[in-house]
DNA sequence: CGTGTTCGTTATGCATCATCACGATTTCGA
DNA sequence: TCGAAATCGTGATGATGCATAACGAACACG
């Protein structure tokens, strides 16, 4: 896209600035939460004054936007790469180093983590084929992934549920090509299962639901949580 | 508290547009989310002018808590009902009628449910020992009831992970005395992870990530995801 | 029928979002 | 090197929403 042979000095320090933006933004996001996002108090933290930020982003929903879009990279990067760190035939590893990594993502950016699966902020417009959707079929890629490679394994065993509805497999056949003859609609539904366990953990963790654990019980958990999803998925552990 | 036997004409009326405010605010959540209430929009839905609300309201977080209380309030009778609309000694026909409750609410009124299971609103003050607290340990209560009949029932089998840390087993016996003697630490800790998958699955599912599955297909993927966490959990199903 | 409470309105102050017009600095071609 | 043009930041301005204050109308009650 950008051709990275011309880095103007301004382009340069254009592209600086908005990253200093979208981290003091982030910053606040951290204390105020999400909807407390003032240009002032961004534009006061960088010593400038508000105005000035609308040279970079039209308005606040196009910041909004713009750390969504953050967020969701920044997610997905530290889940590939939790899961990279891991030996590609482990599986079962990779899946544990994946979920750890969701949920302390989550945990260490709580704000982020509403953001961009969360309820929709208050009234801008859902981006269409916004980087919401993209993502999430990201997420799902990943998982999808680990399960090919289990399957291919032969690693992948009948999952707890086998009932699968006609239109559920029909549109795992039709949304999910790449699975069909590896993985059986059981697994598919059983993988969303997964995914769903890991989410709802993550969800009740980083909200604090499950602060009146301590630390260490809580960590345990989430640990046996984790165990659940892929047992009950029948994904290889130990 | 309040003596039923002197209900005020004014103490009615009274009553009678708070109710009305909650209504109405209720309204605009579901159409502009949970940040864009506005006592302007509220007040000229009502006929009224904004400082009108002043009258019932201390400021626009004294709305928004009880909000959150009556939403609380309402996903647990909803929940409740539910569940005593069925057989009590068919335990899995309860936990599948509550969980579909747990999500029919969730998909009916997503604003609510992000309101109160989601990231804490803008800048406003945890209320401590407030609605949040209580109403969690009752979603929690109901699944522990569940849990109890099914032990006394002697339908309990092992769950699918039965390794449990000291610390998680002391958490269990001090926080939920109830449960010591007749539900297992092990099965304590499978409970934490069936409500995490059926609240994932009510999160992923009421935000529209699954959309990409038709209503049918998205209807038998929650059912398959319930009975598997009841099934990982050693619940009785079937 | 008068008195005091309750309720709703208009008027006001304050903060934020967003735009505009202007000045200062930097970039770059002639 | 110098001057035109783009870029960037500021102060001024308008619109909207939150919240308070002061005033007036309607109601309950003795």
């Amino acid at each position: 896209m950008t051709l990275t042979s011309t880095p103007t000095r301004r382009e340069r320090q254009r592209a600086a600035t908005v990253e200093e933006i979208k981290e003091v933004a982030r910053g606040l996001m951290r204390h105020q939460g999400i909807t407390d996002v003032r240009f002032t108090d961004i534009a006061k933290e960088m010593g400038m004054t508000a105005p000035a930020l609308y040279r970079y982003y039209a308005d606040r929903d196009a910041l909004l936007t713009d750390l969504i879009a953050d967020g969701y990279r920044d997610l997905g990067r530290v889940v590939a790469e939790a899961r990279e760190q891991v030996d590609a035939d482990n599986v079962a590893a990779r899946w544990i180093a994946a979920g750890r990594a969701y949920r302390d993502w989550a945990r260490r950016e709580p704000a982020q983590f509403a953001l961009i699966l969360g309820m929709p902020v208050p009234g801008y417009v859902a981006p269409e084929e916004g980087p919401t959707t993209d993502a999430a079929k990201d997420a799902m890629s990943q998982l999808s992934a680990l399960f090919i490679r289990a399957a291919e394994l032969g690693d992948l065993k009948a999952p707890l549920v086998t009932d699968v509805s006609d239109a559920m497999a029909a549109c795992a056949a039709e949304k999910h090509p790449e699975l069909s003859g590896l993985v059986p609609p059981a697994s598919f539904q059983a993988m969303i299962t997964a995914w769903a366990t890991l989410h709802g953990a993550t969800c009740l963790d980083a909200y604090g639901q499950f602060d009146w654990l301590g630390d260490e019980a809580r960590d345990q958990l989430f640990e046996a949580t984790l165990r659940t999803a892929a047992l009950a998925a029948g994904f290889p552990i130990e």
